[in-house]
DNA sequence: TGTACATCAGTGAACGCGCGTTCACTGATGTAC
DNA sequence: TGTACATCAGTGAACGCGCGTTCACTGATGTAC
């Protein structure tokens, strides 16, 4: 049952493109290695002619997702992907929405491997934000990824916490709807490092 | 062996204490029975006279740790909020933090009754940041809802995203730092619903 | 271009291990008289 | 208040099961001549 070079590297790719997926519906804890291959369509047994140990495809099927979510955004201006993102339609598409917003929270307890990808992961998601901006002069860079920086952390936290919330709940959506509006809002009038940033309480 | 049923029940809210702790830290498929009662100080045998199923200890941890989340920001006014929960020292201690920090990416995954305690603990701490909002008239309410609202997922990204990267990097400090500033910065200048949320775009 | 042999992607059974759960047992607690 | 018995929180061995991983095997592909 030997098959072609290339089929073989093409599936390859199908099952890392399918694991990263899983993973981002299931969790990296919630997907098998037979289940990932089933999925694939393999059995299970051949995994291993492609990768080390379930921990090296996790490390690599998150690298793949995160490219995939930029290369996603690429040509979206900060408030066309504003309105993508923190919508009821990429709540409820988990498999097929960002990576960042759907593993972050078990990123966080992997290994400096998967940690070290989501970083660039960002980091890329961030440049592909940036180059959408219509920077007036070169000058105010550093304040250009410092609003996506923002912008990014805010959208996420929105998805997250809705998807915390009960299928079809009234806060789920209360919190898509309030803070899309809010970020659309804070991308609008420009906040750039407005200097009254210390001590705001008293 | 047989032990006081005060006993019994300190023990029972110790165990879920414990729980409560360790899911924070590891995630719930992070922790084992066996796991959990050891670091609670007990054979995991007894585990099942306390509790139905490892299932019915996650929802009952979980309503435990969010309340728990809840009671300790009471008396803190915004600002000195979001001073605690955007920093390094919050972002390093999961176990000992904000439940819906750790754990609203899971949650998102788990059955009803557990997405049901996250909505429950959501609210409740809401209600506990508006009791300390300086209302000038009572008829705001609904925008200190919404201010509210959008400060706590703002946050809660903010620590979620910096934790997914590595340990240390710059990249988790600046997250941390970046968002901590614009979210003091937008509760100082009282963005109380601008009407201008409108298509920022074109 | 044809032939002979080595390679290796994919198969499916089997492995050890840790998980959630069950169970017979213990012995101090709680209760009935 | 004291005695006899039932209760049940906690113990530790055992259960079945699914997990990640290994392995002998297959047979088409790739390679050497």
């Amino acid at each position: 049952m030997r098959v072609t070079k290339a089929q073989a590297e093409q599936n390859r790719a199908h099952i890392v493109a399918t694991a990263a997926r899983l993973f981002r519906e299931r969790g990296y804890d919630g997907v098998g290695v037979a289940d990932l291959m089933a999925a694939a369509g393999f059995t299970h047994g051949g995994f291993y002619k492609h990768f080390r140990s379930k921990a090296d495809l996790m490390a690599e099927a998150s690298a793949s997702g995160l490219k995939q979510t930029a290369a996603r955004s690429e040509g979206l201006n900060a408030a066309e992907f504003v309105e993508y993102f923190v919508s009821r339609e990429h709540r409820d598409e988990r498999g097929d929405g960002c990576t960042i917003a759907a593993l972050s929270g078990d990123a966080a307890r992997q290994p400096a491997d998967i940690k070290t990808e989501f970083a660039a992961g960002i980091e890329n998601q961030l440049t592909t934000l940036q180059a959408q901006i219509d920077t007036p002069g070169d000058a105010d860079q550093p304040a250009a990824r410092t609003m996506m920086i923002d912008m990014l952390a805010h959208s996420v936290g929105a998805v997250i916490l809705s998807r915390a919330c009960p299928d079809g709940s009234p806060l789920a959506d209360e919190i898509l709807d309030v803070c899309r509006k809010k970020i659309l809002a804070s991308l609008a009038h420009d906040n750039s490092d407005q200097p009254a940033a210390n001590s705001p309480e008293a």
